[in-house]
DNA sequence: CCGTAAATTTCGCCA
DNA sequence: TGGCGAAGTTTACGG
């Protein structure tokens, strides 16, 4: 294909914020938060209505390249084709020079539709403030994101049906012997804080086999509950909601 | 564009291993990890020759549903269009259901070139461990990558020109509270192992306001060096290294 | 294959 | 606008 008619209708599609697909043989240098350069090759240029710019080559989730939405886009067209994206804050640039163009498509696109996620880590804390009992009988949250003194965040900070502490760490995947020491640590706060030490217990999916070492070692406590079954508790508790009102 | 055309594109292209690229009106479910829902709307589809699936909406740096590479690929056709990409470990299914498609393109893409990234912080410490000089003159480093207690790993350990210990942090971005915090931990496991408190100073391009009250607080210094100078220091290296052969 | 740390992380929430 | 933490994080690098 042409580069100068490329370059028009890349111009034109940029002007009439369509989503444009280039397809090329490019060289790609980027400078900003840190610097890299990209030889020439074939790969595939996206550049999107809100600004955002990714180039994917043949392999890989990620782009080996890309610049956030909201940059700015400029063509430039002498004895080779450049497109330029840059940012201002932070200060940064992508130049893409072609040497070969294949395919030029742009496309206006309508996306209104709604994204859902299900059972997020936040799901299932609202799952468990919304049905305390399935941590355990009689647990009673008090509160949730309670700052352990400079260390962190703790998920849910109660008390069980004895009246003591505790303190409850949430992850969607398995828990690691990392998200055991971070609780441990939590319970050290919690311990120097009001005198006497908590029960802790992590509550996840499933633990790693080098967690459940620690779990013993540190004397935490672990409660099986799968993302799946939050998001059941969630609709559970949204149906109820709707009842009541 | 008819669909059993399209499906029959399709399944030529993942068969020969290109670059599909297709654009139409779609719904999106995704069960795995987590799960999530997206219902019909027009989305750029780009299956990559390693097995890579990405659904790009018009705005956003991220895809909203993806699978990675080495994921199967099935199309499915009976009154519509789908596509799904599974994977095994861990068990995951993307399903695309087509209404619409607008264009199916693909592309045998050659991409040999070499993607090179300067100064990330790992940069920054082999910089440093080539001129040690950059933090103060007479620095001498004597480990990286020093694991401290059960806490974490010491960027660079050394000693100064009197003799004292010193434990350098690096960051390739500004040095956040959080940075001088974990600095603070990583001297007292020091000071623990050693009996006696080393020197702490952290390098960075610079560092936060918030950061800043915290150095003075806990006696931590603070060495300005941005990835770009290690870049610099980095070339400079590489050519000693080839005129020393 | 597991474990850990970085990323031009991005993204969302909240002060 | 900045700070903080999660993410279907992914990716790279060890052991």
């Amino acid at each position: 294909m042409n580069l100068a008619e490329a370059a028009e209708r890349i111009r034109m599609a940029i002007r009439s914020k369509e989503f444009l697909v280039i397809v090329g043989r490019m060289e790609v240098n980027y400078e900003g938060r840190a610097s890299s350069t990209l030889g020439s090759g074939d790969r595939v240029l996206m550049i999107k209505p809100d600004g955002s710019v990714l180039i994917h080559r043949p392999t890989g989730y990620e782009p080996v390249n890309w610049q956030p939405p909201g940059s700015k886009i400029e063509v430039l067209l002498d004895d080779r084709l450049v497109i330029e994206a840059r940012r201002v804050k932070p200060r940064e640039i992508l130049r893409i020079i072609f040497s070969k163009i294949y395919d030029v498509s742009s496309y206006k696109l309508r996306d209104e539709a709604e994204f859902a996620m299900y059972a997020t880590e936040e799901d299932m804390r609202k799952a468990i403030l919304m049905k305390p009992s399935i941590i355990e009988d009689g647990f009673k949250p008090i509160e949730r994101e309670r700052k352990a003194g400079d260390i962190g965040f703790i998920d849910i900070f109660g008390v069980d049906s004895a009246g003591r502490l505790v303190v409850v760490e949430i992850k969607r995947r398995n828990a690691t012997s990392e998200d055991v020491k971070q609780l441990v640590r939590y319970v050290e706060k919690i311990e120097e804080e009001f005198g006497k030490r908590p029960r802790a217990i992590i509550v996840a999916p499933g633990v790693q086999r080098s967690a459940a070492r620690e779990l013993e070692l540190y004397g935490i406590e672990f409660k099986a509950l799968s993302p799946r079954r939050c998001a059941e508790i969630l609709r559970e508790g949204k149906g109820l909601e709707r009842f009541l009102k």
